[in-house]
DNA sequence: TTAGATGCAAAGTCTTTGCAATTTG
DNA sequence: CAAATTGCAAAGACTTTGCATCTAA
């Protein structure tokens, strides 16, 4: 998906299309057994066209757009079970709001996330790599690593609205 | 406090005693203006005396232990207010859930953090000091870098009571 | 046809707020 | 004493659940 190219490759090496996405997320579905409903293809084109994260109420709102009468219980079972699938990432952001986006699985990556507009850039580099000076006596079993600003539209914008300071 | 002391080094170099950091979050309290209430000293105790996280709930409890009749909102109130005034580090794990600790302001770190008690060993290295390599067009604000794992006493005590795999 | 998906309404969890009563400095 | 702090109760935000109805395969 077009959120999900490593920094610094141009636009189009590793891209996959929104249309690719989400027949890849159709097809996920699919071999899980699910139906695909209209609510679910909906849901499906919603992340595959949006880079970056949107919360449970972002995405009812979407699917109210383009599929009016969705029940926001509805939204929050499909993002669930989604996210448990591992067709979507899930993701509690430093003020503890749920967010969702589709899975980059291509590799191992992590995230700068823009605390504006939360669109979000990969990060190729991974701190657990090598650096890290861990205990020995630990089992360690997962870790995060996120970077926290504001991109350059959002600067240019002045589109602070939705900034807030995380609270962690 | 004794949770605070940097990987590798032997516990008494750069430890505070409890008392020691009890006094500390006490004259912060103080400094703002703030009364000391039996509380409010009790939980000062209770941040001083305990390595890594505690929930408003287990604050609670222990609150309560201590000195009965304490309610669950002035819990919130104070953790709260002593987050925004630094004496806490507020910390939203990875499902969600809040959690607050002693503040280790002696330098910036990050910790290391058993799924299955929670305690926390601080993390000298932090990714952001060289190795990352961000787009010049963000204004980076904050990073959050944690690792998790279950410690050797949890995976001696086979207690993985607590122990369940984050939700991000 | 029928197992699975949805909408509705209700319940649950965690956290915050308003206000009168209490306590600290 | 005056102002800050507390407890109580109620409201709020967000998420989940039970169940009857509907629908994709």
């Amino acid at each position: 998906m077009a959120g999900c190219r490593p920094v610094r490759l141009e636009r189009n090496d590793t891209d996959m299309t929104a249309s690719e996405t989400m027949r890849e997320m159709l097809s996920a579905m699919a071999r899980k057994g699910w139906r695909i409903t209209e609510q679910r293809r909906t849901l499906a084109r919603i992340f595959a066209e949006h880079e970056g994260y949107l919360s449970p109420k972002e995405v009812y709102d979407q699917m109210n757009a383009r599929h009016p009468g969705v029940s926001l219980d509805t939204v929050y079972r499909n993002l669930r079970e989604l996210s448990d699938m591992g067709v979507l990432e899930q993701f509690v952001m430093m003020d503890g709001g749920l967010k969702f986006r589709a899975n980059c699985h291509v590799r191992h990556h992590h995230h700068l996330i823009c605390l504006s507009c939360e669109k979000t850039l990969p990060l190729e580099y991974c701190p657990m790599e090598d650096r890290v000076d861990l205990p020995g006596n630990y089992k360690i079993l997962h870790h995060r690593f996120e970077v926290y600003g504001i991109c350059e539209d959002c600067q240019t914008n002045g589109a602070s609205s939705a900034e807030r300071t995380p609270e962690t």
